[in-house]
DNA sequence: CAACTTATATCACCTCGTTATGTATCTGTC
DNA sequence: GACAGATACATAACGAGGTGATATAAGTTG
């Protein structure tokens, strides 16, 4: 079933189509892991930017997550309600929203991070060893893989992504 | 920054968390590769599965996806409206709708998983040889790690999905 | 200061999911 | 063989999360 698709290989040498498919997939079990009333993935995604490299624009956080700035707004003020995070002002810019994680923000994802954990800690019990190994040794290729998407870059502290101008 | 996580180990000594995280971001980069108008994730899962196993009763449908009736019912509403899918009678019981992929359904799948490939494979290239082995290794893991899910099993031909009573 | 440009908000709209409920059809029992 | 209950699907009302188009307020620049 690994072998007989039509675009075995491209110009690397490499199932990509097969790749896209076997992501597919597992884009699916990881959605279907969410229980009812727990952090969307977009919601998680957002507070752990926020985590991760502090108070954000919110036009910013919106080119990091790709999705548009309205979406973005909807989220923001969906998080603020459930005082996850908080809208402050910038004292350079008067336009500018600077979102920032809460310290119940931090907790949620925390919990959801332990939530989920221990969820898939249960399904990989089911593989064996080897399988184990290999999802293992494919982590750093994953870490590697996510970071290539423009404006997604994790931003280390300091550089305070330099907006490419994307007009 | 894979080594300084609390969590570090569960029972099978596998880092569980670190493993969510990372297939969360993955998650995102599925889903952000999406172009607009493209078929959703869910809309190709429920296609790739009845192209694989036949015509499915909707209620089959929706517990393979994992979402509730009322949401297959529309969602194969919409794949009617749009071509991909139809809606037939089952003979021996007349409340059942069996839901059947078109060809015009599998042109449109074969289509969204060329042009998958195409934009996962551009993005692969950035990445270096042992990070693309790492990856590849990984696939009948992730495999198998999808089969995991109560009713996702792929249903080999001639089975036609025992239901176990799920009330 | 007038004219852009930029940052955010708001609006109308679509998809995709949920619960709760209705309707038609089967099934088992008296 | 009719009635009670179970089952398969549809419908309705809703919420979250996304889109593009557009308004408003605040910087920026000639």
């Amino acid at each position: 079933m690994l072998m007989n698709s039509p675009d075995a290989s491209d110009s690397t040498g490499f199932p990509a189509g097969e790749v896209a498919r076997m992501l597919d997939r597992l884009a699916r079990l990881v959605l279907r892991l969410n229980t009812p009333g727990e952090l969307s993935l977009t919601t998680a995604s957002t507070l752990a930017t926020l985590d991760r490299s502090g108070p954000c624009r919110l036009t910013d956080l919106a080119a990091r997550q790709g999705v548009t700035q309205p979406a973005m707004t909807q989220l923001v003020s969906r998080l603020q309600e459930s005082g996850l995070a908080e809208r402050a002002a910038d004292p350079q810019d008067r336009r500018v929203v600077l979102v920032r994680i809460t310290a119940a923000g931090r907790a949620a994802l925390a919990e959801r991070r332990r939530a989920r954990g221990e969820r898939l800690a249960v399904l990989l019990t089911e593989l064996d060893e080897a399988e184990r190994a290999a999802l293992t040794a494919a982590l750093p290729a994953i870490d590697a893989l996510t970071r290539l998407l423009p404006d997604d870059a994790p931003a280390s502290p300091g550089v305070p992504v330099p907006e490419p101008s994307r007009h």
